[in-house]
DNA sequence: CCAGAAGGACCAGGCGGCAGACCTTTGCCG
DNA sequence: CGGCAAAGGTCTGCCGCCTGGTCCTTCTGG
């Protein structure tokens, strides 16, 4: 009856070491766009003190992201570290890191979902003002999907900075990564861009009229669209009759 | 813009040793009744390649956790290492991991509300005869908190391997841990433990409804019932103004 | 033109983790 | 009764990451 849970807790350590997780934490915030093109890190004497690692243990990330070219350093007095202003295109993508990929959609499904009706019971006018932007804009970027996409993240992280709670802005954060890693390479032609947009404006309407139960479903449907897609091109696509009727029910008469 | 999400990048890095991780895998199990007392575990041997640590690692943290009182190692043929039968109590609580508490909260509403609406979302009828058979036994335990909560993480948890994701158990897994160390010390009269389980059949019913909005709502109001404890104990307790309505909307019409 | 602020390079030490061999206890089976 | 096998308990040597320093080099602003 305890059951399948003792996977997981026999499961593998992953125990990355400093290097590593400095090395995709920085990797992952510039991937991510967190970190805008052309934007200065603190200097390294600073950043080893916030990351609480020895400054060699950073040189070693900065001059691997600097060698793939995300970086670039300039020295002397007011130079620094700054992020490279025409990012390389990221690697052809690891076939084995897209094995687990429902089970991604499944973690990203559970916190979308969590955060939007966490940030729909506190409203709070500012930070929608600020998300409202963020939706005008892309409706100006559906042609680039790049520039569209960075703004994709900027407005579900902000939703999870809307909860005010540092915790839930990491895990945002985690799942955007993996999903971006997922998103990167299939066709997202202006109409589908559009189609996503949309609901995320009713997505912020819901927010903005305290209805966690309709930020729900309109979640639910813009996560849908991005795991049908996937399940046509990914290994084990057809496993599960997609996820199921999310939109019905909510009030069955 | 970019905003407040570069506390989160900047923020510490942990890398835990891999001692540190196995000791708190382990014992996270153990309290949190996953490894059930009188329990054994696998041999070392077999073990520590499950975790991918050295035999010498894994053998600090069961030493750690048998010199604790939480396991007990028997030698030879047929012998093993198993969870003691009467574990201690668990240590007073360091003061200072309070601290986040409101943090961990909406941690746990983020993913709590999110399995709830993924769960409700995937109907299988065993496991859900399963997770009924469990708020069956918690109705006996009322009057016996330890034994009544054991049953409540099996039943959250439960919760989470209905959904059919690995990532999706191991956060629910972490967001238990995290409650149980808050709620530990809490007053836990009858009365309360039967409201919350009746919670618990409702809850889910909306799941064998395909009823996501309904468990959401559900779940929320479940939730809301700890946090409106911890307030009322915690420093920092008056802050927010509970966590504002959550039950309402879902239809505004 | 020089002081100071930045990146760049190097090195000695320590400690954590790994691998493997070996010892000790104990139940089971021939 | 005696030995084998399966389990925990012990020891040792090695490697690699991380630390903490110190020093060098390159610039810009005043």
């Amino acid at each position: 009856m305890t059951g399948a849970s003792l996977e997981t807790v026999f499961a593998p350590v992953r125990s990355q070491t400093a290097f590593e997780e400095t090395l995709d934490r920085l990797g992952t915030a510039i991937k991510l766009g967190l970190l805008a093109p052309g934007a200065r890190l603190p200097a390294e004497r600073e950043l080893c003190a916030m990351l609480g690692v020895a400054r060699s243990t950073l040189r070693q990330a900065l001059t691997a992201l600097t060698q793939s070219g995300q970086l670039h350093a300039v020295r002397g007095r007011g130079g620094g570290t700054f992020v490279a202003d025409a990012p390389p295109l990221a690697a052809p993508l690891p076939p084995e890191r897209l094995a687990g990929w429902r089970d991604m959609c499944d973690q990203r499904f559970t916190v979308e979902v969590g955060v939007a009706a966490l940030a729909a019971s506190r409203a709070d006018a500012a930070a929608l003002a600020v998300l409202d932007a963020l939706v005008v804009a892309m409706d100006d970027r559906v042609g680039d999907f790049p520039a569209y996409r960075a703004a994709d993240v900027r407005l579900h992280i902000g939703l999870a900075e809307a909860t005010g709670s540092q915790r839930v802005v990491a895990a945002m954060t985690e799942v955007q990564a993996l999903m971006t890693d997922l998103i990167a390479y299939i066709a997202h032609p202006p109409e589908v861009l559009e189609h996503a947009n949309a609901q995320h404006a009713r997505l912020l309407a819901a927010i903005r009229a305290h209805d966690p139960g309709q930020a729900l479903s309109v979640m639910s449907d813009h996560l849908r669209g991005t795991e049908h897609v996937l399940a046509g091109l990914l290994p084990g696509g057809r496993s599960r009759p997609t996820t199921g009727p999310l939109t019905r029910g909510r009030s069955p008469t």
